[in-house]
DNA sequence: TAGGCTCACACT
DNA sequence: GAGTGTGAG
């Protein structure tokens, strides 16, 4: 090893807060008649995105108006080209999300439909001795936490949630019987079980601090479907990259809590693109290499080095420090920060 | 040296 | 598609 291998603390508490197929709520929001009916928002001769309903019958985002009508024929297309009914739409539910998380709080607009929210000062306050746990919980599998507890001997990467001094201080699932059962309920026993197991607990208080989050999550949520008539999935982790990861493993309108110490057996396995940063053209060209570097864990194993000399031999002119970023991030450690105003 | 500009690239 | 944001130069 010789790079330093990344240092991981667990003191931020991050949510992704990422509206359902937006453009088709925000054109059902206007057409409830169509809530039940496959619609699809197209823009020149694609479909940018659709709803559930229409998913069911294999519509994507991102296909050709002819496959879309083959395989949905009785698809309702709506243009999607003027953009400012879904702005101001979406500027209502940035300004709904400002007031979650406290003063502290930090928020950071990606896209139209697409919410970070920094919780790490809410999350820390200590007036519930006992956080219930709301809505789904991440379990790695037994042969992806050997998987990852095998790349990290590999790479001596010796993960340090010794707190640090801040720490340590302290479906269309649309229907009101889901509802009910996401926002009110806490994880199901076998997640709150799971949260709780010895072998799992980290000692710089996580644990608590992401079950705390999960529940301004829920609340959150609550108030955008109260407030505005929309569904939401949600990433409750400790960096952008893994709240992120988080809301997409449960969809439409669920929450998911991804625990820091699950993150690398979650993420080890995923292709390279879902590290931020890493796009379509880099991850092309690791793809090249011989041998292939599909995973996170192969780009773990390739090292910083090699990967600077790729994004030199990929990219016009790779930002300083893109390498040891992306490396970083492809052992589920990232340190990018939630940048308020951002809209 | 600070700003403004374009470009490539990534993100939705 | 229809944008916005970022860093390099």
């Amino acid at each position: 090893a010789s790079m330093p291998l990344p240092e991981v603390s667990h003191k931020r508490v991050v949510l992704l807060f990422d509206c359902d197929c937006f453009y088709a709520q925000c054109e059902m929001l206007e057409h409830p008649e169509w809530r039940k009916k496959p619609l699809a928002i197209k823009q020149k001769y694609l479909v940018v995105t659709c709803n559930y309903v229409a998913r069911k019958s294999g519509v994507r985002k991102l296909q050709s108006l002819e496959d879309a009508k083959l395989r949905c024929p009785d698809l309702i297309i709506v243009d999607g080209s003027d953009l400012t009914k879904y702005r101001a739409v979406s500027m209502r539910v940035f300004n709904v999300l400002k007031r979650f998380g406290g003063a502290a709080a930090k928020h950071e607009r990606l896209g139209m439909d697409e919410v970070f929210v920094d919780v790490t000062r809410a999350a820390e306050e200590d007036r519930e001795d006992e956080p219930r746990l709301m809505g789904h919980l991440f379990q790695p599998d037994p042969a992806a936490v050997r998987a990852a507890r095998t790349l990290r001997a590999e790479l001596n990467f010796r993960e340090a949630p010794a707190a640090d001094a801040k720490a340590e201080q302290s479906d269309s699932g649309s229907e009101d019987g889901d509802w009910v059962r996401d926002y009110r309920e806490t994880a199901s026993p076998d997640d709150a079980k799971a949260a709780l197991a010895d072998e799992q607990l980290c000692d710089c208080g996580c644990q608590k601090r992401l079950a705390r989050a999960s529940k301004i999550a829920a609340e959150a949520r609550m108030a955008l479907f109260k407030e505005i008539g929309l569904t939401v999935s949600c990433g409750v982790s400790t960096s952008k990259m893994l709240a992120k990861i988080a809301a997409g493993l449960n969809k439409p309108n669920k929450q998911t809590t991804l625990l820091p110490q699950h993150a690398l057996a979650l993420v080890h396995a995923l292709p390279t693109r879902v590290i931020p940063g890493l796009g379509f053209g880099v991850a092309s060209a690791l793809r090249e290499l011989h041998p292939p570097v599909f995973t996170c864990a192969d780009l773990a194993r390739e090292g910083v080095r090699p990967l600077e000399r790729l994004l030199r031999a990929t990219l016009k002119s790779p930002p300083a420090g893109l390498a040891k970023d992306l490396w970083q991030r492809s052992l589920a450690c990232d340190t990018d920060a939630v940048k308020p105003f951002s809209g």
